[in-house]
DNA sequence: GCTCTGACTATTC
DNA sequence: CGAATAGCCAGAG
């Protein structure tokens, strides 16, 4: 029902439903792959990349609490923002998600 | 319709 | 805990 670009029907229920995540919270690419029944993790990265324009991509993080490669710094400033709860972590990024608080689920 | 690529995940070293 | 490998799905050329 998005008036996103329609390249598949795919596509379309990722942007929906990284559209509804809340602020503050965080889902990872396979919890959202999975709810469409599928753990195509990859395609939804995809998504991203194609329309993470129209959607807080940086709700959407990988698995263990990572935010997206090569975004980390970027998705930092709206968690912070957000108030979405992080932990400090030895990773490149300096910090981690933490998905124990933040993970959330559509009803 | 086939092949390559990619903002992933899980397993193994 | 970190790096490497294999498996996965969907989109673009």
């Amino acid at each position: 029902m998005a008036v996103f670009d329609r390249p598949g029907d795919y596509t379309e229920q990722v942007l929906d439903l990284v559209a509804q995540i809340p602020a503050g919270r965080v889902m990872t690419y396979g919890d959202v792959a999975w709810t469409f029944g599928r753990p195509g993790a990859r395609a939804v990265g995809m998504v991203m990349r194609y329309h993470g324009s129209s959607v807080p991509w940086w709700r959407v993080i990988r698995a263990g609490g990572h935010p997206p490669t090569c975004h980390e710094a970027t998705a930092r400033e709206h968690y912070e923002e957000e108030g979405t709860p992080l932990l400090p972590a030895p990773t490149d990024a300096g910090y981690r998600v933490d998905l124990t608080a933040a993970r959330w689920a559509p009803e």
